[in-house]
This record gives structure tokens, C-alpha cells and sequence, in this order.
DNA sequence: GCGTTTCTGAACCAATCGGTTCAGAACAAC
DNA sequence: GTTGTTCTGAACCGATTGGTTCAGAAACGC
């Protein structure tokens, strides 16, 4: 029994992902998260707490949304070649997607944050290594099913692959070309037969 | 005849650069700055100009130091399989080296940078641009030469090996452990035979 | 309608931001 | 030592930072 909240907090939750997505953590006042939000000051620091909240909210929803599906593209995907071709072309699909901010949230953030906020980073580190897990889990079983030689070193060439997923990202951020991204994720496929 | 800098423009150019790296462009003050420069406010503002001129200047001082000498093993390297370990190998060296902070002021800056700034984005752009080309035409010697097949698209192939390089930029600002880069390295270089 | 609760916009806070000014110390040439 | 120049530290600037407060509008159950 009381007024309910005017704005759909996901909705603006939304916005303010994007606007840190953009700018960067640094860079994004609480003026521009309001003015992307579309609400108050004061509505913000009820509804989150502060800068640092809305922030882990848009972190949050930023794996939810993105970073969860490439984890379930590597989990079910039925041979390691045709898991690794969905896991880049969905990392290029949203790097390059002219409706959301160019890269990569976390790979962005990952850059920034390292060396001035140290839990955020080990936070982010952690979230890492589940793709890094599900990934090598993928080439084991490639490799338990003949597809891939026993010989190679798959959590070193996991690494390997999800590096370039970052060097993607980072690309991205520089000119944004889908073209020259996917014959990146093509050369990066040969290393798979 | 007048009274001579009481400080090293280099020396302190270099603890300039280490600042940006370290904290990145927004989250460095120009009080940051002076400090670790270990000189005055008006200082800076009458040798540097402005905080975007240090900037500039820092970004300058750490490709003429770091960047260049990548291009130079390029061009140097009397083969592809040699030229690309020892490219990544210097990409690691100085990603983990504990005298200096943590991944790649270029990389960082690129991330950080665009959406805000977009001049000094394009600066990093064109500059990005000579470590590919250095890398293709290493590919395409190599190619002619024969030790790489002439079926591989080397223009991908080149873009790869750099995404891979950026990747482990990323990377070292979230564990900076050397023996896992190196073996990111050893998975890339598996490409070339 | 009423009363209660919660949200909201605007005013406000100290602190810090990047940037400027200036009086005087420090040095080189003579 | 004097002169002429330049560097330096500190005080200062308006603007903006992240964050708080509060009076009143708005919406619910009744």
C-alpha cells in the first residue's frame, strides 16, 4: 500500500549498463547515469545505493543477458569446431551489434578497474574462468571423442581461444569492422581442422 | 642564460606514463600526475601544457620504447615461426614485468578512450595499423619462401596473431601469470607448424 | 474521500576536478 | 654582485564530482 516505483528497474538498469559500456566506469558520472536512466538522483540512490551498486547491478545484468550464453554455446555444442565457431561469431555478433556499445563490457572494465578496485577485478576474474573452464571442457571432450589429437594442449589452446575472443573485443573497439573480425575467428578455426 | 629545469622531462614523462598505465586516462588527476612526477602544478601546466598533452606526450614515449621494438622483430625476423615467438614473447615480457604495471598502455587507453575522445582513438587506430602490416609482410615473406602454405589467408592469419597479442594484454591485468601467457603463446604459434 | 507510505525533483553539501595566476626563489651570463 | 630570465610552490578559480536531505506530489488500501 504505498506509490509504486515509476521506472522499470531493469529497464533503467539497461541504460545505465550502456552508458558504462560506452564511457567506461571512470568516465560515467552519476549526472550521466540519471540522465540515461531518465530518473532522479534521489530515486537512484534509493532504488541502488550509489554509483559503485548501479554499477554491479549493470555487471550483473551484463552477464546474465551476454556472457552466460556463450557459456551454454560451449556446453552444448556437439563437435569443438562447431562450438568455437558459435562461441566467436556471438562474441563478434555483439561487438559489433550497432544497437549496443562496441566490445565487451567485461573486457573493457577488466582494463580499468584492474589496480584501483581490487574486488571488482578478483570478481571479474572469477567470472572469467567459467568461460575458461567451459571452454577446455569442450576440446576434452573434442578430444575423448577423436576429434581433436590427443596431443594438444587443450587448456592452454582454451586459453588461446578466449584470448582471441579478447583481442576481438579489443579490435572492436578500434574500428568495428564485422568483415575483418570473422576472417579473425576463421584463422583462429584452423587451429581445429 | 636563465634558471635550467630543476627536474628530467623524460624521467618524468616516464612516471607520467606508469600513472596512465597503471590507473588509465580518466581515473589519473593531475595531482596524480604531480605527484608521482614529483614536481609542481604550474610545472607540468608551463613544460607539458595541459593533462591531455601529457597524455599525449607519455602515449608517444611508450611507443617509441615498447611498440617500436615490437615492429623491429618483425621486420628483423629471419622467419615467420621465429618472428611471431619472438613478437609474443616481448608482448609477454613486458605485460608481466614487475618494474612496470600490469598489460599494454595502448591497449588499455584503446578500450578506455573511444566513445570520449575521438582524435586520440584515430592516434591509436593508424599506430595499431603498422604492427598489422609489419606482421602480414613477415606472413607473406615467409609464404614466399615457402615455409608458410600459400593457401593460408595471411592478412587473417596476421590480424589473428595480433588479437592474440591483445588478448594477453587483457589477460595480465587479470592474473599476470607468465607461464599461462606463454603457453597461450606456444598454443598461437602452433598455426605455423 | 482519507491516511499512510513511498517515490521524486530540486536544493544543497563538502571535496575534488582541471586549469590559472603570481610573487618570489634560483640560477646563468656578465 | 647585478641583471635578466625562468622555474617553482602555494593560493586561488569556477565547475563538477559523488552523495545527502527534505518538502511535497503521487498512489495505494481502506
Amino acid at each position: 500500500m504505498a506509490r509504486p516505483r515509476a521506472f522499470d528497474e531493469e529497464t533503467a538498469l539497461r541504460k545505465a549498463m550502456d552508458t558504462f559500456w560506452t564511457k567506461g566506469f571512470e568516465a560515467t558520472s552519476v549526472s550521466d547515469l540519471t540522465e540515461a536512466m531518465g530518473i532522479g538522483r534521489s530515486s537512484l540512490y534509493a532504488a541502488f545505493g550509489d554509483k559503485d551498486a548501479v554499477f554491479a547491478r549493470a555487471m550483473e545484468l551484463y552477464v546474465r543477458e551476454v556472457s552466460a550464453e556463450r557459456v551454454r554455446i560451449l556446453r552444448t555444442a556437439e563437435s569443438a569446431r562447431q562450438g568455437v565457431r558459435d562461441f566467436l561469431a556471438h562474441h563478434i555478433r555483439v561487438a559489433t551489434d550497432p544497437r549496443t556499445p562496441a566490445g565487451c563490457l567485461v573486457v573493457n572494465t577488466a582494463l580499468e578497474i584492474d589496480g584501483v578496485a581490487e574486488e571488482a577485478a578478483e570478481r571479474l576474474t572469477s567470472r572469467s574462468k567459467i568461460a575458461d573452464q567451459a571452454m577446455r571442457e569442450l576440446l576434452e571432450r573434442a578430444q575423448a571423442a577423436g576429434e581433436l589429437d590427443r596431443s594438444v594442449d587443450v587448456r592452454a589452446l582454451a586459453l588461446m581461444l578466449v584470448a582471441v575472443s579478447y583481442g576481438i573485443h579489443v579490435m572492436a573497439r578500434m574500428h568495428r569492422d564485422r568483415k575483418t573480425l570473422q576472417s579473425i575467428a576463421d584463422a583462429a578455426l584452423a587451429q581445429l581442422g
